[in-house]
DNA sequence: CACTTTTATGCACGCGCGTGCAAATTCCTG
DNA sequence: CAGGAATTTGCACGCGCGTGCATAAAAGTG
């Protein structure tokens, strides 16, 4: 054992102690790398021995890959949020990609964030937020900083750019399926806030199938500042204060499990409605809580898995001929309606 | 405007367009760095058009700093995590760094992660976990492939590593006088797993001011398996059910939220007891759900803004002198107790 | 066994920038 | 305005590895 530990061990350490060449060590790293079994076998020994791992920031700046991906949040309150870091950073870990993760501060922020992540040369930045505007895009593609932009999540019609996610209007038909057959009259639809680049295909969906059914009127719509469920509270818990009691909805479809879990909250507790008996609810997510006794809130589970396998898929691909993917989720089905 | 535009723009290019040399560029974007006023306003200008900005991954490679940490999370399931990690990402990039999101895949993967992050030459590692044992610390120090460990939000005794957090010693004192005042008699302490490397002093402290103040017999503690709602809740129902009523607790103190939520929602739901009119209960973190009117979480919140600056100078002095930091929080009370 | 095909290996060059020191320039003082 | 101090700038070398091609070794063929 030469004690020269201690000290970074290189390729070139390795291909000495392997009696073999420094390109030969990184081809036996290289899982298709064309190399006989023999040496292969040489330099992993020797590698084991020496404690060798090879250098991913070397290599990034050698090649054009980093196989790392920028993972842009501006939502740190939606537990869904959580879910989808976990089941991100473990697929495409074992993926072979490594993750940032780069908070976008405020609105405007995200040119900057993006600034940072192709600083670092990420392969990819996919952006897992709710607010995002055409800066974001003009940065990432115009300056050619970012090969890839990802929308996850969520549906974005902004050219250059592919979107990753659940399919929402198979998913709110199938809620709106459910509420219909249990004969519900007035329902009452609890959105987000309006952003423009990005969205969310629920409410349209929701809209438009009911009215199907039903005919007019349309149903009521109501927005939310922010997904919070203390926001959510208040407005529900306002709207519906003003609201003349024969007028009051039987039923109230959330765009997400945050804003139902508010609306539960302002129901039972602002309000001293009883949920479901007088007021339903539903939501989308299926976040934790929601298989919680204290709200047992039927809900839709988005196909996070499955989506950040697409993402991979994307990856691997270098984004070549992608296209949107939408996948079908599961109907969750409870006590709130 | 020359049309070299659509390639990477490179300090050279800086440059040649600012008259000065590759050098002076980068001086120009230290912000430290010696340089005349003109000559940082030449390059500022030449690097506005030209659209360039510093390659944090050539810049990591011929330096020995990457101003990158790596912050490892083994559990997905705990909002509060979110909280701390919007805190992190948001501190940490203000004072330039990035952040590495490593998914600790399963109980023995702690090594593979950090192995993972330090392949791509983090400044330190940030175990933001809650199970992990003495192989992190050998794979991090004994192979000096992680320049600093760091624990935060436990304690970590484990040499080597410096951990960062609340001082749980004073805010669980804080709690548990609050419960003398009140007049408590029976409590029982619900905590999680029983790790040994890193450790919450809330439980001891809550036996040990307990005791002191009430004597023998010593308050009773149940485990749960995991910090999770659902489990915490079965390990009370199971608990409260076979025991004898006139010995059932009046109050449920918490390690953290988590486990309170669950214990509430198990005193309500599963038992059909009033909280906290029959049982009180507390937890610890202060969650987003605990201000909830459905849960009104009597509780403590970590000062998470602090231990993140904590983090930042740590960081900065490159880990040079650093001793452990435990900070105060503040003890919120709410309705639970 | 000579010769072609296939498979393995070696190597020059470059990725974009930091470090430490030497050379050049500017500033100040009497 | 000379002479030295203070400030500013330039540069050789290296960080660890990937790419593409040339060369060497092994395998296959008649």
């Amino acid at each position: 054992m030469d004690e020269q530990s201690r000290e970074t061990v290189t390729a070139d350490d390795v291909a000495l102690r392997a009696g073999v060449s420094r390109w030969t060590v990184a081809r036996a790293f290289k899982k298709d790398g064309v190399i006989s079994e023999k040496a292969r076998a040489k330099v992993m020994a020797a590698s084991a021995e020496l404690g060798y791992v090879p250098d991913l920031l070397a290599a990034s700046l050698a090649s054009d890959r980093s196989n790392l991906v920028a993972l842009l949040v501006d939502d740190f309150d939606n537990p869904h949020k959580l879910v989808m870091l976990e089941r991100l950073t473990r697929i495409l870990r074992e993926a072979g990609y490594g993750t940032l993760l780069v908070n976008m501060l405020g609105e405007s922020d995200a040119p900057e964030a993006l600034l940072t992540a192709s600083q670092r040369r990420v392969d990819a930045a996919v952006v897992i937020g709710t607010q995002f505007d055409e800066g974001i895009r003009r940065t990432a593609l115009g300056a050619k900083r970012v090969k890839q932009l990802i929308i996850f999540a969520r549906a974005s019609t902004t050219p250059g750019t592919i979107s990753i996610g659940c399919d929402d209007i198979a998913a709110m038909t199938e809620i709106t399926r459910h509420l219909l057959g249990k004969g519900f009259k007035r329902p009452l639809f609890l959105a987000g806030p309006n952003t423009e680049s990005t969205r969310l295909m629920r409410k349209d969906t929701f809209l438009s199938v009911w009215s199907e059914a039903h005919g007019a009127p349309p149903p009521s719509v109501i927005h939310v500042a922010d997904y919070s469920m203390a926001l959510a509270c208040e407005a529900v818990t306002t709207y519906l204060s003003d609201l003349d009691e024969t007028l009051r909805p039987d039923v109230i479809v959330c765009e997400n499990d945050v804003l139902a879990l508010g609306a539960i909250d302002a129901l039972r507790h602002k309000l001293g409605l009883a949920v479901p008996a007088e007021v339903a609810v539903t939501g989308f997510d299926d976040v934790a809580l929601a298989a919680s006794p204290a709200y047992d809130l039927t809900t839709y589970r988005q196909p996070v898995t499955e989506m950040a396998h697409a993402l991979v898929r994307v990856l691997d691909n270098g984004g070549r001929n992608a296209t949107d993917v939408f996948l079908p989720g599961k109907f969750i089905k409870r006590g709130s309606a």
